[in-house]
RNA sequence: GGUCCCAUCGUCUAUCGGUUAGGACACGGGCUUUUCAUGCCUGUAAGAGGAGUUCGACUCUCCUUGGGACUGCCA
């Protein structure tokens, strides 16, 4: 254990973005890593854009991704009192001021304004970008209450953060500058200042910040593709991080032990969906049979298949056919495609395959012929099928039978092993959809 | 405009003064092969530019160039 407390702030106005979540998973590896707590808090003082459904996306999010909090949520509006009452203080010890202004959009009233010192350097050492130091003049006064009494984000921020006891800051680069703010009133108030990690953006492929139009930017939309929660925890960490040496694919102990929030890259990164897409698939093969059979189940269920046809296969020929598409499986939501065939009569039939593997002179009697011969073929297996066809295609290649076999029984151009299928399907349904296929022909 | 930050293959990165500058994704080739994949082997590809410090600089310093952040009664 240490006296480490950090925490993940976001303000629950919408989907939880990438670069967002990045930051709760730096901030969770280093809770995790030094034995420290890893703290929530919800900063819902926008109440017009903070919904209990926003608040509630939040945290699936974070429970998918397996960002366990400790201790209770702490809800910022909660602490408003608390927030107005330093206000005062400040008011009272002279580092605060109120005056007339007239906002952007025109409103003209009182606000509370903090006084920032007029001389001297403002420095902290960030623990990714080094040392930072600004000039206080360089820097002006900014408001803190609202001219409707609402306290600002600076001093709730401040505040909040002096309440929770947190000792380590670590959120996104844009607040780099709030942060020289922040110093100062943690200073006004004689309360010891948090060390900071300020963590760089995910970027496009133009450099410009990460947003919605250059792809999937929140979380939800990475589970809804099927997507692992380990591969995209995985990914995020490596955008900004590594362990040093090759080794790319971690499990979460290791991550957490050669975490170290001192080796984080202070440069942007640029968001590479391929390599993502890339992880996902050796998540995928890597997962234990256990875990490829519960989400095959979750994804035949989903698709309205009926799991008894599966069920209902010998063992051995369950086996066969998860590890078939084991490794031929990219997304999770991928599965009900690949596994149609075993589920219905009626998968559909991809065009293009048929037009080039069976709407071609001479595969309508192959594929009768095909369908006499596996008729008689006993025992009707994987291997059985194979030496068939072999001795058919008498070394020049199976080719020829192979292809129109396989878009007759499933209707598509690829798909796991063609005669590992076909023992599967099982004698009688491969050929009649044999005969089918040749009846359309 | 002002302030602050950054800069190795197309991308993510290793290197903490001495390396044929390594790995991964992507891309190309090959092997395995009935398709699609997987797996294995392999190729192309990088220190922005210029000064300095040093026996020696990707690494340290400065300048230039290029990029980014911030500059709200948002957070």
């Amino acid at each position: 254990m240490s006296d480490i407390r950090v925490r993940f702030a976001p303000s629950p106005t919408g989907k939880v973005h990438i670069g967002n979540i990045r930051a709760a998973i730096y901030n969770w590896l280093y809770a995790r890593h030094t034995g420290g707590k890893f703290l929530l808090r919800v900063e819902d003082t926008d109440l017009e854009r903070s919904t209990p459904e926003a608040i509630q996306v939040r945290c699936d999010c974070m429970k998918w991704l397996g960002l366990d909090y400790d201790e209770d949520v702490f809800y910022q509006s909660r602490n408003v009192k608390r927030h107005l009452e330093v206000v005062d203080q400040l008011l009272a010890s002279g580092h605060a001021y109120k005056v007339e202004r007239t906002s952007r959009d025109g409103k003209t009233g009182i606000v509370t304004m903090f006084k920032m010192p007029k001389d001297g350097t403002i420095a902290f050492d960030d623990i990714v970008k080094g040392h930072m130091a600004k000039k206080a003049e360089d820097i002006q006064d900014f408001a803190i209450v609202r001219s409707d009494g609402s306290p600002i984000f600076h001093i709730a921020n401040v505040v909040d953060d002096i309440d929770q006891k947190v000792t380590h800051i670590i959120r996104g680069d844009d607040h780099v500058e709030n942060t020289f703010k922040h110093i100062c009133i943690f200073q006004a108030l004689g309360a010891p200042v948090p060390k900071y990690g300020h963590l760089s953006m995910i970027v496009n492929q133009q450099g410009k910040p990460y947003s919605k139009r250059d792809g999937a930017a929140f979380v939800g939309e990475y589970r809804d593709q099927g997507y692992l929660p380990e591969a995209l925890f995985n990914y995020l960490l490596l955008l900004g991080w590594n362990p040093g040496g090759d080794r790319e694919v971690l499990t979460r102990e290791e991550m957490i032990r050669l975490f170290e929030l001192e080796k984080v890259h202070v440069t942007a990164a640029m968001f590479d969906p391929k390599k993502l897409q890339w992880m996902n698939g050796e998540y995928i093969r890597r997962a234990t049979k256990e875990t490829y059979r519960a989400n095959f189940e979750a994804q035949v269920k989903a698709a309205g298949f009926d799991l008894g046809i599966f069920a209902a296969l010998k063992s051995g020929l369950q086996e066969l056919l998860l590890d078939q598409l084991q490794i031929r499986t990219k997304f999770w939501n991928d599965i009900p495609a690949m596994v149609a065939p075993f589920f219905t009569d009626d998968y559909p039939m991809d065009e293009k395959a048929v037009a080039k593997r069976l709407r071609k002179p001479g595969v309508k009697e192959i594929l009768l012929d095909l369908a006499d011969r596996f008729e008689k073929l006993e025992p009707f297996t994987t291997a059985a099928g194979e030496a068939m066809v072999k001795e058919l295609s008498q070394g020049q290649g199976m080719g020829p039978w192979v292809h129109p076999i396989r878009v007759a029984v499933s209707g598509r151009g690829e798909g796991i092993g063609l005669f590992e299928m076909c023992e599967i399907l099982g004698k009688e349904k491969t050929v009649a959809r044999l005969r089918r296929a040749a009846a359309t022909l």
